[in-house]
Formats: C-alpha cells, structure tokens, sequence
DNA sequence: GTCTATACCGTGATAGAC
DNA sequence: GTCTATCACGGTATAGAC
C-alpha cells in the first residue's frame, strides 16, 4: 500500500481491455476478466467507461491519434525527400507500413495488442463497417491519393483493389496469429514483424504496378 | 405442415449457425439465436451435435472436404495443361482461388458464409493456430510445392512470406466487410468476388516473382 | 430416432448502496 | 472509488411427445 503502483488504475484497464479484446474479440471477454487483468475491482471499469461497448471504444480510439499522426509524418517526410516527382509506389507503402513496425517493436506490449485488435476490427463484417471509417478514412484516402500520383495511368478502381490486397496482407500481419510458422514449420515466425514489411513492401508494390500498368 | 420444408432441420442448424457465426463470431452469437434462425426449438442443436463448440466444429467441417477437393482439382487440371515444365505462377494461383469465387457466386448463400467463416478463424489469434492447420494445411502445402517448382531460385522463408500476404488478402476478401465499397465511394464492391480474384491473381503474381527473384 | 417444452444453474452487465 | 445486489440471459440436461 505504500508503494503505489506506477499505472494509474484507469490505464490498466485500457490496457488489459485491449490485450483480451485483441485476442478473443468483442463478445468473446466478460468485464470480470478485464478488470481481474488489471486488478482492479470489476466496477471500476463501469466507473471509467460506462458502458462495455464504450470501453471497446475507447481503447479503440486511445492509440489512434498517435498512430495517424506518425503515418502522416512519414507520408509527408517521403514526400518532401522526393521532390517535385513525388515518391514510388515503394516508398509511400514504406511509409503506411514502416510506422506499424516501430510500434509493435517498442518492447512494450500494448501496441502489438492495439494493432491485433484493429485487425479483428478491420476483418470483422460486424465492426469492420462500423468502425474502421470514423478514424482511418482520412489517412487511406491520403496515401491513396499519393498512390495515385506515382501512378498516373491507374483506373480508380484498379487502385482501390490494390489497396485492399495491401490493407489484407498487412491485416493478417497485424492479427499475429502464429500460422506462418507451423507452415513454415519455424522459418518464418508471425512475430518477425521486421521480416513481414521487408517482404510486403515489395511484394506489393510489384502487385500495384502490375496491376495498374496494364489495360485489360 | 402438410407441406415438409425440404431442408431438413439438421441442415438448417447448421445453415443459420454457420451465417451468425460468419458474423459475429463464436462468442456472438447464442444457440438460441442459431435455432431461431434455423425455426427449431434450441434443443434441438443440443441433439444433433451436442456443446455448442462441436457445432462450430461441424459447421467448419461440413464443407471443408469438398472444397479442398475443388481445389486439389483445379491446381492437378493446370498441372496436367502446363506438361513437364509445370504451370506458372499465375495459373497456381488461378486454381487456389478460382474455386472460391465459383463456390461463392452459386447464388446460394451458403458458401459465401462459409468463407467468411473461414476469413473470422484465420484471422483469429484464438481459432487460427486451434483450427485452420488441421483442414487446411496438406491442402496450402501442395500448392506450396507447386509454388516452389515454378519459382526454382526462391528461398523456402521468401515463398512462405510470399504465401501469407496471398493469404491476407484473400482473407479480407472471404470476410466480405463491404469496407472497400466505402473507400471506392462505390466504384468497388465487396461482394463483386469476380473483380477481386481478376485483381488478386496479377498482384500476388507480381508480388510473389519481385520477392523470389531479388537476392537481398 | 426426431423433436419440443421446460427447468436448472452459473455467469454476465449494470446500477445502487456505501 | 469500492462492494454487493439484481436480474436477465446463456449453455445444457431432462422428460416426454410424436
């Protein structure tokens, strides 16, 4: 009792919240083991949040902020170092994708929690709809528009289809669930986040200049 | 009731679980919900097919087999087309996916919610190690080999990473979250499986020949 | 064998007392 | 902020109808 611990109760509960929500979804955790997480009594999290799906919420929304702001930053330092031509299709993905790659190798775990549980958002077509506009439309819509620069003669379309094989592969990195390496029987491991971005990267920057070189 | 639904009940349980779980996932969704929609007493899935998990069990196996077969099929038809030199990476691809879309356009719904099912596990950090490994491994390993045979000079962690980002994006596909729709402002749609499959195959081609080639 | 009605008992989210 | 009560709902077992 004379030693505080140094996280703040309301925190601990975010952070809990986030680790069960990313590993067993929304319904799949009762408030009881949020806050056996946190240790903390299981009110508390009603005192804080009210509701459970406004707990779900507010994790979902705590690292957004933060996490649009380093992609926009990296957008926007590719942008500049290109120049008047603007940056290749390599370096914008690099910049959507290299950010997501810091967080999770921060040592601290929550952000790798933070970014499973976009990833059962995002796949989700329950919460996928209702949840992934409000806070990253405007920061797709951004690198898209730079895609679309490195890539004059692209269809709309073509573009956008792109974007969601990009936005899948990166998903199922996110979702960390560990499949890769029974495949590989241990060549690869789910947590080489590194060794994913290396591989994504030009894997799909190939995949957009294919598609959007070519008329069908 | 002197006309017989020509559904039996027992198929019908799994028709309805098998669309809320595509869902909402196993935690989401309630037995009662599941005979609800199938218009049977909630017993009756007790009798059938005993504790709820065994009916997610048997939803993930009832059309597991047969679409394995399909593929199987497709990738031994362009094995046996290509001759001695064996099929491109293009047509390996084309005969892992093709099937999927053939199955989803039948008209009835049920496969289009059977492989969204199948996107929610895969993604899952909890059912993904639990369950995909035992249907679906042999099944991704052959088509893994045929992969290698096309792309000689590749290393086995490239053709894996490779793998995973086809794997990602066909998952986001199978989930069908309409997310892409938003995006496009409706020049695309999710449930347009033609037009994702006609994307998907150049890019992860593309992609899949940009990382095997390259020595870093 | 197939199916329904119903009861049981644990657990969950939430609100109100302190 | 914390503890405890409430009350609905969930999975499952049982008894028996057709």
């Amino acid at each position: 009792m004379a030693e505080k611990n140094p996280i703040p109760k309301r925190e601990r509960i975010l952070d809990s919240a986030e680790a069960l929500f990313a590993e067993h979804g929304y319904d799949g955790v009762t408030l009881r083991q949020i806050a056996k997480g946190a240790g903390v009594d299981v009110a508390l999290a009603n005192y804080h949040f009210g509701k459970k799906l406004d707990l779900f919420q507010a994790v979902f929304e705590r690292r957004a902020a933060h996490l649009n702001e380093s992609r926009i930053e990296a957008l926007h330092a590719c942008q500049a170092k290109a120049g008047k031509k603007g940056p290749s299709v390599e370096q914008i993905i690099e910049a959507f994708l290299r950010p997501l790659e810091l967080a999770q190798e921060t040592g601290d775990d929550g952000w790798r929690h933070y970014l499973a549980l976009i990833a059962y958002i995002n796949n989700s077509p329950y919460w996928g709809p209702r949840m992934m506009s409000q806070l990253f439309d405007e920061l797709v819509q951004e690198f898209i528009s730079a895609l679309k620069k490195a890539l004059p003669k692209a269809r709309d379309e073509d573009i956008y289809w792109c974007y969601h094989n990009l936005s899948g592969a990166l998903t199922l990195t996110l979702a960390n669930t560990g499949r890769i390496d029974k495949l590989s029987r241990g060549k690869c491991s789910s947590d080489d986040f590194q060794a994913a971005y290396d591989h994504m990267i030009p894997f799909t920057a190939a995949g957009f200049r294919k598609v959007c070189a070519s008329r069908s």
